[in-house]
DNA sequence: AGTTCTGTTCGGAAATTACCAAACGTTTGG
DNA sequence: CCAAACGTTTGGTAATTTCCGAACAGAACT
């Protein structure tokens, strides 16, 4: 397969995966990188990425790394072959665990700070009910979603969407 | 209040929304007008998120829309005034319907690229089965989310907590 | 030991982004 | 219908980020 006809193959991909590495606050070359190596037919080794990608070995060696932290990549060993070889992560099961551990990461943060800024409202003499009353609606909010995020994450996908299409079989 | 002890009351809050405005790719400024606003006990005209962020008339111009376009702010009119003002969006419905949008909307352009890839892939003929069956995988799981989050939305976050805590009663 | 082949780290250049100030339309009030 | 107030848009600039190449450290083979 020439390089051209190869890099009409994975744009789509490649510009899906840049655009979800954006929204995660990734720069590009996560998103190609992890594009490219979702299309590969086989473990990919790192001076194969430099080239089908084009970036430069220090890039592709760091982004790897990201990719590897969040979980979308894994490294593997090729027998007789003393280079790291990648893999794309792709099992349902470990990507929803992901998803689920980055969102309630995000919700503790956000709760730790409105627990402080409650401390703080409380201490100040210039009270704020309203802020204070927004807090504590706003922090039940992201407590419960968080509770949902770990009961969702007892669950594999299929019995959610049997649970939840099933909904209230008392109340019709 | 003087500005200072306005300012560590906000600390936290605006840190913390600034962590989850770079989360979503937005840049601080996106952030911190968000925690401002939320410790606000009235609504606040443009003027004084001038004043209180320290950011240029233009900056807080283009942020709160970008805001308001996230649906974590909206604009009211207040009586007599003819500025516009800003509150923040807070209701866990609200809250929770943009989440599920934004990550539809995620989903859905993912499995769109997998379709076309897939597309692409089969017209080629160097054809890469690994491939083929990797994007069929990983676009079952992007669908079947997809449908999760639909299922989710359709209830409040009570109702879910309830049904998954339940779980399934047949099986002990 | 030395040599070659790894992958990572570091400093600087290039490109991008965020931000501001000024100019520009729009609306409100006189 | 003019004047003033308001918010948005538009270059230009400063700061950040991204990326590369070179230097570096570690392993494997000779």
């Amino acid at each position: 397969m020439d390089r051209d006809e190869a890099d009409i193959l994975k744009r789509y991909m490649v510009d899906a995966c840049v655009k979800v590495a954006n929204s995660y606050g990734c720069c590009d070359a996560v998103g190609v990188l992890r594009g490219t190596l979702f299309l590969a037919d086989r473990p990919v080794s790192m001076d194969e990425l430099v080239d089908e990608t084009g970036y430069s070995k220090s890039t592709v060696s760091s982004n790897m790394s990201t990719l590897e932290r969040m979980g979308l990549a894994k490294r593997v060993i090729i027998p007789g072959d003393k280079r790291y070889h990648y893999i794309p992560v792709t099992d349902p099961d470990s990507l929803k665990k992901e998803m689920i551990i980055n969102m309630r990461h995000e919700m503790q943060g956000i709760i730790v700070a409105m627990n402080r800024t409650e401390v703080d409202l409380r201490a100040s003499e210039y009270l704020s009910e309203t802020a204070l009353d927004r807090i504590g609606k706003a922090r039940s909010f992201y407590m419960q979603t968080d509770l949902l995020l770990d009961l969702i994450s007892q669950y594999n996908t299929e019995e959610l969407i049997v649970l939840l299409q099933r909904g209230f079989p008392e109340k019709k």
